[in-house]
DNA sequence: TTGTACGCGTTATCAC
DNA sequence: GTGATAACGCGTACAA
């Protein structure tokens, strides 16, 4: 496959390469005959520009790179189109790139692209382990913007998240409204920010209710549905059954509710169940399942914006963080039936 | 954020840029001290090579495009990361692009993929409307593969699929074998080769086993939940319900039985249901839907690997036709159930 | 209005 | 073993 350059053009109509490259720049100091007469030939020839020539000259490659920590949740696909619609835009190119829960994986991924001459990323961690690492490229100037799983310590740059801990609270209190009394939480990994927010939110709602908080209640179940399969049996052959679960994502709560059904126990009679972190499947599965919504689509376009806002402004930007809004989607899965 | 090249490291050194450069491919005609010392400073100054100062060279980008109809299926997500576990070892990026079922943003798609000078797109078309513009790339010597929605006519180059003519009969004869009788199908847009092709299958199999096959009981939905809903709320208005129907895809078979809940059917003693395309949705649905499982992950390799293979043997290849195996998991939406 | 010359960062080909 | 020098394709001062 051979390319046609500027050169090729110039050559075919005996001009400067200078001039064609003057035409397709829009510069004023070429006549309009000859400027019409080059994009005519361009045309015809099946020119298109090089685009790593370009990149060479002017420093900046209109490729943004996004890392999430897994591919497995619509999650990270939602935001993921957010992004696109914003920098797609702009012309932008967005590289996507998996860690795969490991940070180390997280740290070659952000190397390659950097010296791929990104001009900005777009990171959710996988874990705290890479931050001093973030940290100093931030400050060589290079932008970063962090969503979802993002760093705990200060850092300076902009960030997209999302209020884990009231929306917690909010869940948690919806099964206390209902007047479930004995609550328990699938937690998620207590290495994970998200994971940690989530349950104190869980742990405060029930203190402001009064509600004694056991240890038992707080189970370290894990994000996807095997985990919440596997806590569940155990529970089960426990005997110690809660009213309610309020689960750390939807993944881990449908794993609950699956095994919960295996034996024959009724959701929401028997045991009322909340998940987290809106997924499709919620509406879908029988009962469907309360969640909290999180606005995947309005988090990407977030996040774009303000990397798009720090490569502009070359150096020179505030770091903004933006707390979006969510949504309790109360549905069957939760609501206490009145007594027949 | 200013990058460090290899002159930066010569003057730092006082040698010539050269030198460093020779260092860093290995190349024989260097003393191995001076390698040493210029690897080291090199890394000490934070040098990485600038990546399109190497395509401006040897014309060629590592990157490789992939093209998509859709976001919306767990399918084109699930073939991505196989496609991405072959392309990542071998250093090459993906840019993935979404042309939300639209001929022309498919053909833009392309057009940026091309003038971005990937080197090669792996494309699953929106509709047949682009195939002579490819079929003139190939023709240039363009590496292209297409996978699930391919060229129907002669195309000349590899292409990985799914027999769907094959496993729609093998569905449907499913349904026959659990003796249902009336069997409707939900067929997808006629414009689409997959659809036409699945629908093929399903008259087939009731013609091989004598059974009439009613204008009526064939449908045209759609491919999204919303459809499914949308022809099952009609069939049931209409009150021609039949006792089992085969879905072009999990969708449109979800989204049928959604609604044949919320009228009170049971599954599958009032209608039993089967889709195409496992999606993880299958197996979490209640009651979970018996399906075609098509091998994503390996689709996504084997495209890889074939894009692969035509981008390294520049030019002359031999064109590749992949048909992959699928797998029929049947579940409880279509099981005949023993008289009470 | 047009063309010349140079730089962007790299590698390959020569001389030395 | 080393170091100039010329590409690669494009943009742009500056000279013509």
């Amino acid at each position: 496959m051979k390319y046609v350059t500027i050169i090729d053009i110039a050559k075919a109509l005996n001009i400067s390469k200078s001039s064609v490259s003057k035409a397709f720049n829009n510069r004023s100091d070429i006549k309009s005959d000859t400027r019409e007469l080059i994009l005519r030939t361009a045309k015809e020839m099946g020119y298109s520009p090089n685009p790593f020539a370009k990149r060479l000259m002017n420093q900046c490659s209109f490729q943004i790179g996004l890392v999430v920590p897994e591919f497995i949740n619509a999650f990270f696909h939602e935001v993921m189109i957010g992004i696109q619609e914003v920098m797609f835009e702009k012309g932008y190119q967005i590289l996507i790139m998996n860690s795969n829960e490991s940070s180390e994986k997280e740290l070659e991924n952000v190397k390659t692209l950097t010296s791929n001459m990104v001009d900005g990323i777009i990171l959710s961690m996988a874990s705290q382990e890479n931050v001093a690492y973030y940290s100093s490229l931030i400050d060589k100037g290079f932008p970063i913007v962090f969503f979802n799983r993002i760093p705990t310590k200060q850092i300076n740059t902009s960030k997209v998240l999302f209020d884990d801990y009231k929306w917690a609270f909010f869940a948690t209190e919806h099964l206390i409204y209902q007047s479930f009394k004995k609550i328990f939480h699938f937690a998620g990994p207590s290495s994970m920010a998200i994971s940690k927010q989530r349950k104190l939110g869980f742990i405060d709602a029930l203190k402001k209710h009064k509600i004694s908080v056991d240890e038992k209640s707080i189970i370290e179940t894990g994000l996807l549905i095997s985990d919440g399969q596997r806590e569940m049996e155990k529970l089960i052959n426990s005997g110690n059954l809660p009213e309610a679960i309020f689960a750390v994502n939807d993944p881990a709560a449908i794993g609950a509710m699956k095994i919960l059904k295996k034996h024959g126990y009724k959701i929401p009679e028997d045991v009322a169940l909340v998940g987290f972190t809106e997924s499709k499947l919620a509406e879908l599965i029988d009962p469907p399942l309360t969640s909290v919504a999180q606005p995947t689509n309005e988090i990407g376009r977030t996040a774009a914006k303000l990397l798009l806002e720090q490569i502009e402004s070359k150096g020179i930007f505030v770091p903004q963080t933006v707390i979006l809004n969510g949504q309790l989607n109360v549905r069957e899965s939760s609501i206490k039936l009145n007594e027949k």
